[in-house]
DNA sequence: TCTAATGATTGGTG
DNA sequence: CACCAATCATTAGA
């Protein structure tokens, strides 16, 4: 008799044409066991595989997790949209803030990680697209901001661009910049460490590359205009 | 039912 | 190992 453990996690248990003396006529099973292992071997290997191969494709599909996709709750994307365009100008969390926004929004330190890589990567790809959302929470934490500290601090109410001679390139696509409110949110794009974040004009953070445009100037001129087409699907 | 949005995975890079 | 880019598979909205 032999045991062994396949890939699958299967142990193969083989007693059956082993040393069996019993039934015909007492004789020893030696001549037996040759000819079932000599008939039936090779299906039995077949089977084996076929079995082993369906239980992979199986476990693949149901340990996928792409196929049980849920939507962040409200919550969770709010947190996560906070933190996000309120570092635009670095948004990557450190670990101790990972975990702090996977508690606020009661979800893994894993899925902050992979939501903040989709979003980045989403954002520099089509920041038009990103506008309206970015100034609701610009606006948000800058008003958060003000609330928490002096509220009648700041906010000019004029629109100026920070650093106009960095900016080349500051939408015509203004769609989304409706209300006076979110001029605080201009007031963000200056971020302490001194690191320009211009909100309305590609990325230009240059000095250590990690978080710099992809996207050409032209390709965000049109306000409705998809350069890359997503591309993706 | 088609499509956009979106969370997760994969492969490659430094 | 964290990140990026592309892609997959599902969800939600038209």
């Amino acid at each position: 008799m032999w045991v062994l453990v396949d890939k699958c996690g299967f142990w193969w248990i083989n007693v059956i044409f082993l040393g069996w003396n019993g039934g015909f006529g007492g004789k020893p099973g030696y001549f037996w066991e040759g000819v079932i292992h000599g008939k039936f071997g090779s299906i039995q290997v077949q089977l084996k595989q076929s079995t082993c191969e369906a239980v992979m494709i199986l476990r693949s599909r149901f340990l996928d997790a792409r196929r049980k996709r849920r939507n962040f709750s409200k919550q969770a994307t709010e947190v996560l949209n906070e933190y996000f365009y309120s570092h635009l100008s670095n948004p990557y969390p450190s670990e101790e803030a990972k975990e702090e926004l996977a508690k606020k929004g009661g979800i893994t330190v894993s899925q902050v990680s992979n939501w903040f890589g989709n979003k980045r990567i989403r954002y520099k790809k089509n920041m038009g697209k990103f506008q309206e959302e970015a100034n609701i929470y610009a606006a948000k934490s800058a008003a958060d901001a003000a609330a928490a500290s002096s509220p009648n601090s700041a906010s000019s109410g004029s629109f100026q661009m920070p650093n106009p001679g960095d900016s080349f390139l500051n939408l015509q696509s203004l769609t989304s910049y409706q209300s006076p409110q979110n001029v605080d949110s201009l007031h963000r794009v200056l971020h302490p460490t001194g690191r320009f974040q211009p909100l309305f004009s590609t990325q230009r953070l240059d000095a250590n590359g990690s978080w710099q445009d992809a996207a050409t100037p032209s390709s965000i001129t049109s306000p409705t205009g998809d350069p890359g087409s997503d591309a993706s699907n």
